[in-house]
DNA sequence: CTCAGTGCAAAAGCTTTGCATAATA
DNA sequence: TATTATGCAAAGCTTTTGCACTGAG
């Protein structure tokens, strides 16, 4: 069986670089995390996926998103949720903005990684691989709202 | 029943003057994050807890940790790990690195709170309340180890 | 054809909740 | 004494795992 949606092949040919098995699962479940603007969970990108899979298990979607995070085609960002949520891999370094009053959330872009790469490596002596800025807060409307 | 430890007075009229009830559950645990120089999870405080409270009850730990959150007297710290760290809330802002290899957590200060604070805020109309940085990279001890 | 990947169901964490009991103010 | 907090047990969520079956290479 063979998909034919828009950008599934191509995630075909990204998967198939890797060296790990091109399903139709993998192919899906990336195609909805590179589409997505958002930044989803397992269980949202269960409900997406399920769409046009439906027999596809949640145990997968688990599995994969492991295996791309293991891979470097998707991030890991941590809300104050106590689950992960998920986007694609960005080429530009951006952090994110959370807002405490309705929950949305802003990417930013912000020059970090260069100067404090340098400086906090040398000081603590660290090899760093990542850098992630979570900022918390009030979006302009919920800060109106408070008052 | 009075406990008589060092420290525990101390945190009763920390915890009077919030304006909730001084328990010994609530004296000891804010004992045990404010003396860890760690990140304890909810386990970890549990265990150190029970040492002195044997009957205390996990649930408990629990209740706590989310009205300290809440009373802003600790911290929650997000790792990797699903679950949360949390630490006693500190006057300087520092942020975390934490090592893939061994897992070891290094806090270190970093001047970036009132310059970002400004710009970005400005620049996405939040009002920021809180930023935490954390990076993930590989310790020194780790960092030969891999090669 | 072979082995990696999947679905299902069950288990394993972590965290929250309901309710009777105990302790604080 | 009037609430508020606790302990226990049970439930709720998110995530992982075992195993037989399916499908990609």
């Amino acid at each position: 069986m063979q998909l034919q949606m828009k950008g599934i092949s191509k995630n075909r040919t990204t998967l198939n670089a890797t060296g790990m098995r091109a399903t139709n699962q993998r192919a899906l479940i990336l195609d909805i995390i590179r589409k997505e603007q958002g930044h989803l969970d397992a269980d949202e990108v269960y409900r997406q996926a399920r769409k046009k899979l439906p027999l596809l298990s949640l145990s997968t979607v688990y599995r994969t998103l492991r295996l791309f995070k293991k891979l470097d085609l998707v991030e890991e960002i941590h809300f104050d949720e106590a689950h992960h949520h998920y986007e694609a891999k960005q080429a530009t370094e951006h952090h994110h903005l959370f807002c405490l009053g309705c929950g949305k959330v802003v990417e930013f872009t912000y020059p970090l990684s260069h100067h404090v790469k340098r400086n906090i490596a040398e000081a603590e002596d660290f090899d760093i691989i990542e850098i992630e800025m979570r900022m918390t807060g009030f979006c302009p409307k919920c800060c109106q709202d408070r008052q």
